[in-house]
DNA sequence: GGGTCAAATAAGTATATACATATTAGCCCA
DNA sequence: TGGGCTAATATGTATATACTTATTTGACCC
């Protein structure tokens, strides 16, 4: 009956799936989990664990674990290189600068960077020759003084100069105006997603809005 | 020079972003870290496999641990009960139903549920009164049998009766049409964020399409 | 009743240790 | 050269154990 940490989170899950477990209910404690399943405190720990990093179990010391009430639950959605992202859907990825040039920022990108003059560098990328996405970024000057984005997208540079940095997301939503229709190749006022990124390490980096072409969804798993 | 976990972590986060271990790098094993930090190898697991969740690191057995070239980032976000989401915000929920009834389900719907007839439920969601968001949902017939939701809404049902189980997320943008602008109380040809959400435990459970009033935006933090 | 403090509790973390397992490198041999 | 076996390696996991820490219960006192 020795199980490992998997089994014990899956033996915990289906408990919790049959209402072994209620919702609202206390579960036993990790000493007598450990008991009736022949495995040790510390692997219990592992596996309770790791239902309560997705939500599904609410843990405090010396109140014991529950299964929450009104759980709120927590997918994953990855975030990659957008070339690599579509190259990944299996289509050729391209790349066009279309504006490079410091001005004062929007309000959002001074809101994430501070006032002063900022570095505005718009491009759209491409999925087989059509438009995929539009990255409208605005970056801290300092940062990428010197650096061209003509070939090589400011995402792209991003991720292998600056990594690891702090981000926030943040999806919406916009209607295309003209300049953005003609950009994507869609009729005016179709609805576009758009996923807002704020970057920064020490000092704030970047900001950028990526404004997908019509019909483009972003999945997470869960 | 004692470790805990969690400032392993950091201290292997604040060498990534340092470059001392630069992408593509391999970084040293295990048991050389714990050496070095004063820790055990189980502890320096413990942080490395935290990184390796995020996408900061990845790690292959008798390869060692390796900083991405490309790394694919990993975002959380959280998903609430619509309620208590609008709640948090510090307004007023409401909810009032719209439609309820059986008929063959959209396109979506059936590839998520299969063909036969669907319970139709769509219903408002307010915050203060105002209009929060549309719940467009499809369900199978089987599991909602009976119930009524005037009251309570689709929603907490399910998330109190059938909850925990597995589901894929997917946003994306649409236009408002006459009825949805109707409504949501926004001009006809607003753009509209979505949140499709499809959920199966052993069978198939629900499709649900959220709608949100316009400027209404989904964060994940990273 | 209400406030303070100490004891009890359950999770959080660390240690030393051992064995399991995936993957690679190297060797032998046809 | 190439196929296949073996050994080496780094991570994955489990164990027993011990100490730490947040939180709550409850006793005590005013």
């Amino acid at each position: 009956m020795a199980m490992g940490w998997q089994e014990v989170r899956d033996e915990a899950l289906r408990r919790i799936r049959a209402r072994d477990w209620p919702p609202g209910a206390r579960i036993p404690d990790e000493a007598a989990l450990a008991g009736e399943l022949g495995c040790t405190r510390v692997t219990v720990n592992r596996a309770l664990r790791d239902l309560a990093e997705a939500g599904l179990l609410e843990r405090r010391r010396r109140g014991g674990t529950r299964v929450p009430l009104t759980p709120v639950r927590r997918a994953t959605l990855s975030i990659p290189i957008i070339r690599q992202d579509i190259a990944e859907r299996g289509q050729e990825p391209g790349y066009r600068l279309l504006i490079d040039r410091l001005e004062p920022g929007s309000a959002e990108a001074r809101a994430a960077l501070g006032d002063g003059p900022l570095r505005h560098v718009v491009a759209l990328h491409t999925a087989g020759g059509a438009p995929y996405c539009l990255e409208d970024r605005w970056l801290s000057p300092a940062v990428v003084e010197g650096v061209d984005f003509a070939e090589v997208s400011a995402n792209e540079w991003l991720v292998s100069h600056v990594t690891y940095a702090e981000a926030r997301l943040s999806f919406g939503a916009m209607t295309a105006d003209a300049a953005l229709a003609e950009a994507l190749g869609c009729p005016p006022g179709a609805a576009l997603l758009l996923l807002d990124r704020s970057t920064r390490a020490e000092t704030p980096i970047t900001w950028v809005r990526l404004i997908y072409a019509p019909g483009h969804r972003v999945d997470a798993g869960l």
